[in-house]
DNA sequence: GGAATAACGATATTTAATTATCGATATATT
DNA sequence: AATATATCGATAATTAAATATCGTTATTCC
């Protein structure tokens, strides 16, 4: 029943997709099956049959998987039934498109603060949010604890607002400045590194890679049949 | 002399990074060792040898990798020598942001028109660019012929922009819309998926998943040894 | 009610990616 | 000039991920 502990990276990363297609499914269907799920999604049906059964989930032959019950384990897995915390730093556009997005609670986060080292935005209310000024950020963070530092702010800040989120106790952060940052080893950071998205879209471009979503020998029948 | 032609995706990622990297190094350093890259980005140093030579990189022993040349091949290789072409549809925050980024033609794109339905923002000039409406997508795309579509509208109308970027022949879209696409298979859809990496985030707030970037148990003492 | 079948779930195989090992080399040091 | 050593580059071993295979099951159709 409880989902195995250690879910692979990959199939982690693909659980979302599943819950956006899932989302998208017409409100009367009942069961869904791997087969079509993968079809509509260009992946392979073993594949995501593997995926879903990381987080407990399991089909009725001949059926598939009952669509609601998948989408709550899903859920329930994904954000761990509960919400998590976060700091946002740098209210520029990508802050702001950030804010309001994550503003919808439904991925599981609550922004908490959001700050900005723009005397012309602190104070003000962005994306539903009061703009901190950077002075606050040590004190605030230290009584707020949250679970995690969004950086959007220009590279050239990014290591500094970084200090200042490690100094004040938070160990992960989310980095969207497109510049590596250098931390305490007990600190994680994520790089949201559009420059590596832009290189796998150039290979595309050129044709010399191969497609992400390579297509297998035995599969090429099954993706003639999609559309 | 020439890279290989086939360069592995989890590689082709990475060297965006080598390159934030070695911008960051100070102007006076000719030689850099793997071993050094490594430790900086907490990456394995047979790792980025492998990623170096993949783009044709030789180094010297006791030295490393000539800065600078190393930097030329990168850059090269990333953008293959050309600058590529794209169309954006959709000017709201996420949308501004990208188009002042990239607008930074040193990631090897140009943005050649913007898109929105917003008649507000219609003709007026954002991140440098001329609102143009919706109506002149797939004229303007024809004769433009953009290799990229950049998809930045809400998820609802990401499928329909979609169908008129393909109708208007772009045959790769870059997708920030949190919704998945369906295209014909000469199409390719890269989806840039936050929710993705909320997940990978998640997973590290609650400590179950293994690291990003898994410490092997011979490169413990190397780790411990960067702070 | 019985046969046909679509889909599951488990296991095995293959492929891709990472990490380890080690000899060769050129620089620095004595 | 000789020696010690850091680093490369190539190959081998390991690990992780994706894909294939196949027996089982429950539904549908006859």
């Amino acid at each position: 029943m409880l989902p195995p502990h250690l879910v692979s990276p990959r199939t982690l990363q693909r659980l979302p997709l599943y819950v956006s297609y899932l989302h998208s499914l017409p409100k009367d269907a009942l069961y869904i099956s791997s087969t079509e799920i993968a079809a509509q999604l260009g992946l392979h049906p073993v594949q995501v049959r593997k995926d879903l059964a990381a987080v407990g989930a399991q089909g009725r032959p001949r059926l598939g998987f009952e669509v609601q019950t998948l989408l709550r384990l899903l859920t329930t897995y994904l954000n761990g039934g509960t919400q998590h915390s976060a700091v946002l730093v740098g209210m520029g556009h990508l802050g702001r498109a950030l804010a309001a997005h994550l503003g919808f609670a439904h991925y599981g986060f609550t922004i908490q603060a959001v700050f900005d080292n723009d005397q012309n935005l602190v104070g003000s209310r962005l994306a539903g949010y009061e703009v901190q000024k950077m002075e606050n950020l040590v004190p605030l963070c230290q009584t707020l604890k949250p679970a995690v530092g969004i950086i959007t702010v220009p590279a050239e800040e990014a290591q500094g607002v970084c200090d200042l989120l490690v100094q004040a106790g938070v160990r992960v952060i989310w980095n969207f400045a497109p510049t590596h940052l250098a931390v305490p080893k007990d600190v994680t950071v994520q790089d949201e590194d559009i420059a590596a998205s832009l290189a796998l879209i150039t290979k595309q471009i050129l044709g010399q890679q191969p497609s992400l979503v390579p297509i297998s020998r035995k599969e090429e029948s099954v993706r003639d049949g999609i559309l």
